[in-house]
DNA sequence: CCCAGGTAACCGTACGGTTAGCAAACTGAA
DNA sequence: TTCAGTTTGCTAACCGTACGGTTACCTGGG
C-alpha cells in the first residue's frame, strides 16, 4: 500500500514547485532582456498564467530579482565552502570553487547568470547585495593571496585577478545557448582551466583546441 | 589678427560639440543604469538642458544606443588595424589590440564600456550589431589562431578564449571608477597583461601585484 | 464555510516622443 | 548699416502607452 502522500504532491509542494519555476523563468528573462524589459505579462504568459498569479507567489518584480542574487551568491559560497573541506593549494581551492559556481550557475539557475542587472535592484536591496557581493570577492582574493603564499599562484593583484575572473564568468550568460554544441559540463570545465593558466604559477599542460571534445 | 573663426568655434563646431557630450553622458548612463533605467530627463537634466532639447541632437533614445554600439566597435577595429600594422606575433597582435581597445574604451567613452545593453536595441539595430561584432570576435579568433599556428599562444579553443577575454573586458564598466585609485592606462596593461598569460605558450614574467604601482 | 489559486478588468504613473512657440543669431538684399 | 526673413536651440506643456500593481470576483478542495 503506497499512501497518497507518497505520490501526490502536498499542497505546500506544489506550491513551492511552481515557486521555484517562477523564479527560473524570471531570471531566465531578467538575463535575456534585461530586468525592465522583462515584462510580468511575459513571464506570466510563458508559464501559463495571467500577471495577478504571480503575486500569489512573489510580492514585487523587484523581490523577484532580490532572490535571483540571493541564489546566485548562495551557489557562490557553497562552491567556497566545498572547495575549503576538499583542501589543497589555494589555486585549487580557486579552481574548485570556479568550476562548482559555473557548473550551478549555467545548469540550476536555467542557464542564467543574472548577476549583470544589479543596478536595477532596489536602493535598500542594492545594498545588502553589495554586503555579501563583497564577502564572496573577498573570499576569492583571499583563496589568490591564499596561493600566492604557497607558491602556486602567481604574485598578481588579486583584486583584479578577481574582477577578470568574475567578468570572463558573469560574462557566460551573454553567449551560452541551453540547446548549443557546450554542455554545462565542458563550459564550466574549460572556462576553469582557461583561468587557471591565468593565475597558475606552474606552467599548464595544454588545453583542448575545441570544448566539445573535452573530458 | 587672428581670425575670428579661429578663436571662436563655429556653429557647426559647437552643434558637434555638444552632440558628442550627450553621446558620452548617454553611454555613462547607459552603463551605470541600464538603457531602460536611464531616462532622457536624467540625461538632459546632466547636461543642463530639457529632453526636447536633445532632439536636435539625435532623433531617438535607441538612436543613441546605436551609436554608442558604433563608436565601440569602430575603436575595437582601430586597434585591429594598429596591432596589424605593427605587427610580431599572433600573440603580440592580441595583446595590442586588446590593450588599445581597453585603453580607449575606459578613456574616449568616459570610462563606458556599454556592450551589456545590446538587448536593448531595436531589432533592425541589433541584426547590424551582430555582423559588425561576430565580424570583430572572428577577427580576435583569427589572431588567436594565428598565434597558435606561429608558436606564441597555447593551443586552446579560439572561440572560447575570445568570449572569456571580452567578458573580462566588458566587465571593466562595471568595477572601474573614474575617480579611483587605478588609471585607465594602469588599468589596460595590467587587465592585458593578465589576459595575455593566460593564452600566451611561454611563461610570463610576474605580473605587479598591485597595480598602482605598475608602469 | 473558508481559503488558496486563479482571472478579468482596472488604476496610476513614468517615460519616450511631439507640438507650439519664443528668442537669439545668421543671411542677404536694399 | 540696417532690417526683414529664416534657421537654430531651446522650453513648457502635452499625448500615448506600456507596465507594475490592485481589486473584485469566480472556482474547487478540505
Amino acid at each position: 500500500m503506497t499512501a497518497w502522500s507518497a505520490v501526490v504532491p502536498s499542497r505546500d509542494e506544489l506550491h513551492e514547485a511552481k515557486r521555484v519555476a517562477l523564479l527560473r523563468e524570471a531570471a531566465s528573462a531578467f538575463t535575456r532582456k534585461g530586468f525592465h524589459a522583462a515584462s510580468l505579462d511575459d513571464i506570466a504568459q510563458k508559464l501559463g498564467v495571467t500577471k495577478a498569479a504571480l503575486y500569489h507567489y512573489f510580492p514585487s518584480k523587484h523581490a523577484l530579482l532580490r532572490e535571483c542574487f540571493a541564489r546566485a551568491l548562495e551557489v557562490g559560497f557553497q562552491g567556497l565552502a566545498r572547495a575549503r573541506a576538499q583542501g589543497g593549494s589555494g589555486r585549487e581551492k580557486l579552481n574548485n570553487t570556479l568550476r562548482f559556481y559555473l557548473h550551478e550557475m549555467i545548469d540550476e539557475l536555467s542557464c542564467c547568470v543574472v548577476l549583470t542587472e544589479e543596478n536595477a535592484l532596489l536602493p535598500d536591496d542594492y545594498v545588502d547585495l553589495l554586503k555579501v557581493r563583497d564577502r564572496f570577492e573577498r573570499a576569492l582574493r583571499d583563496l589568490i593571496r591564499e596561493g600566492i603564499a604557497d607558491g602556486s599562484i602567481v604574485p598578481c593583484d588579486p583584486k583584479l585577478a578577481v574582477f577578470t575572473i568574475l567578468g570572463a564568468i558573469h560574462w557566460v550568460s551573454k553567449w551560452f545557448n541551453q540547446s548549443g554544441a557546450w554542455s554545462a559540463d565542458a563550459v564550466s570545465t574549460a572556462l576553469t582551466d582557461l583561468l587557471d593558466r591565468m593565475v597558475s604559477a606552474t606552467p599548464v599542460a595544454a588545453l583542448p583546441t575545441d570544448i566539445r571534445t573535452a573530458t
